[in-house]
DNA sequence: TTAAAACATTGACATTTGTCAATATTTAAT
DNA sequence: ATTAAATATTGACAAATGTCAATGTTTTAA
C-alpha cells in the first residue's frame, strides 16, 4: 500500500526526495467498509488521508437532513477537512467511504515528523491545499451556471470514473439535484 | 494606506514582526477606476491584491457570455486568482473593480523577498490560501442545498455590507440567480 | 442640467426542477 | 437461494425560477 503513496510522491517532488522511506513510516494504514464514516462534524479533523483504494465522500447535512455532497475523492488522491485539520476547530463537513477502501492516514505530528526530515515536504502540504481550493473553484464556477442536463453532461465528460462506480443518489446528491431528476435527464443525453 | 495593510499584518503575525517596514516597501499602490478591469482570463495573474478600499469582483463568463460571480470582496480583505497566481499558468476568471479602490499589489518577486526578510511571511501565504479555500468549500456547502430565497436571507445576515454596498444585477450574479427573482423575492424577505 | 444609458421593477407566461406515490429492479444479509 | 432493504424508474402534478417585454427609476457623462 504504501508503495503507491510513494510513487505519489515522487512523481511530484522528484526522485531524490531524501529519507522518504522513513518519512513514509509516519502514516497509518487502514481499511474501512463501506458506508463507514470517518469524520463526524463537529470533531476535529486528525487525519490527512490518503487514498490507496476506494472512494471518500465529503458531505453536509441540509436543515431537512438531507445530504450534499461536496466532493467525492477516489484512488491516488488526498482526503481531509483541511479547514479542521489545519486549526484543529470542530470539523463543519462529514467524511465516509462509499466503497470499501485502503487509506494511509497522518496526523498533524506525522506532518511535523515529515517537514522536519524531509524540508520539500513543506510543499506537499501546499500541493494539497492548492489543489483542493482549485477544485472547489472550479466547482463553483462550473456549477453555479449550469442546469440539471448540464452539470450531468459536466459529470460524463470530466469525471466518467464517478458516473461509472456509484449510484445515482450519490451523483444526485453531488451534482444538486433529485434523484428523479437526474434519473430522467440521465435517459436525454 | 500602507498603514491599513501594516495593521492588517500585525493583526495576524503579531507585533514583533521584524523588518516590516522594510516588507511592505515591496507592495505597489495602485487607485481603480468603477468597473477597471485588473485581470483578464487567459492573462497570467501577476499580482495579489490588498483592498484598502472599494471591492472587487472575481467571475468568469458562461458559454452565452453572461459573467457570474464566484467572489465580491471588500477592503480589508485579499484578492487574487491564485492558482494562476502560484502556478502562472493562464488565468480562468476575470477580476474588476465594482466601485472606485485603492489596492495594493505585490507580485511573486516581492512575496519571494518577504518570505526572505520575514520568515514569518510564509504563513500569510498559506493564510490567505487557507481563507480563500474555507470561503470556497463554504460557499458550496451554503449555496448548492439553498433556495433563491435563502440565498438573500443568508447574504442579507452573512455579508449585510455588500446588500447594501452593490447592485441588484452583481448580487443576483453572486447568487446565482436572475435579476427579476432576485427583485422579486427581495420584497418578500 | 440634461439626455442617454444602465439598472430595477412588474406582469404574463414558459420551462425547469422538485415532490409524492406507485412500481420495478438491484443489492445486501441471512 | 431467499427475503428484506435499498435504490432506480416513471407518472402526475406542484412549485420555483427563468425569459421576454414594457415601464419606471437611477446613474453617468457631456
Amino acid at each position: 500500500m504504501i508503495e503507491i503513496l510513494k510513487q505519489h510522491i515522487i512523481s511530484r517532488l522528484g526522485e531524490d526526495v531524501t529519507n522518504l522511506n522513513e518519512v513514509l513510516q509516519n502514516f497509518k494504514s487502514l481499511k474501512v467498509s463501506r458506508n463507514e464514516t470517518i469524520l463526524n462534524q463537529g470533531e476535529v479533523c486528525k487525519y490527512v488521508y490518503f487514498i490507496v483504494s476506494g472512494c471518500l465522500q465529503v458531505y453536509v447535512y441540509d436543515k431537512e437532513f438531507n445530504e450534499t455532497t461536496r466532493d467525492l475523492i477516489i484512488e491516488d488522491n488526498w482526503c481531509s477537512e483541511l479547514i479542521s485539520f489545519g486549526s484543529q476547530q470542530p470539523a463543519t463537513e462529514n467524511i465516509r467511504a462509499v466503497e470499501p477502501s485502503e487509506l494511509l492516514a497522518i496526523d498533524r505530528q506525522g506532518f511535523q515528523n515529515m517537514m522536519e526530515t524531509v524540508p520539500q515536504f513543506d510543499k506537499v502540504y501546499k500541493q494539497i491545499l492548492e489543489a483542493s481550493y482549485a477544485n472547489s473553484v472550479y466547482r463553483i464556477n462550473t456549477f453555479v451556471a449550469l442546469t440539471a442536463l448540464e452539470r450531468i453532461k459536466w459529470l460524463m465528460d470530466y469525471r466518467p470514473k464517478l458516473m461509472s462506480r456509484l449510484s445515482s443518489k450519490l451523483i444526485a446528491s453531488y451534482l444538486g439535484i433529485s434523484q428523479e431528476t437526474f434519473s430522467r435527464l440521465k435517459a436525454k443525453v
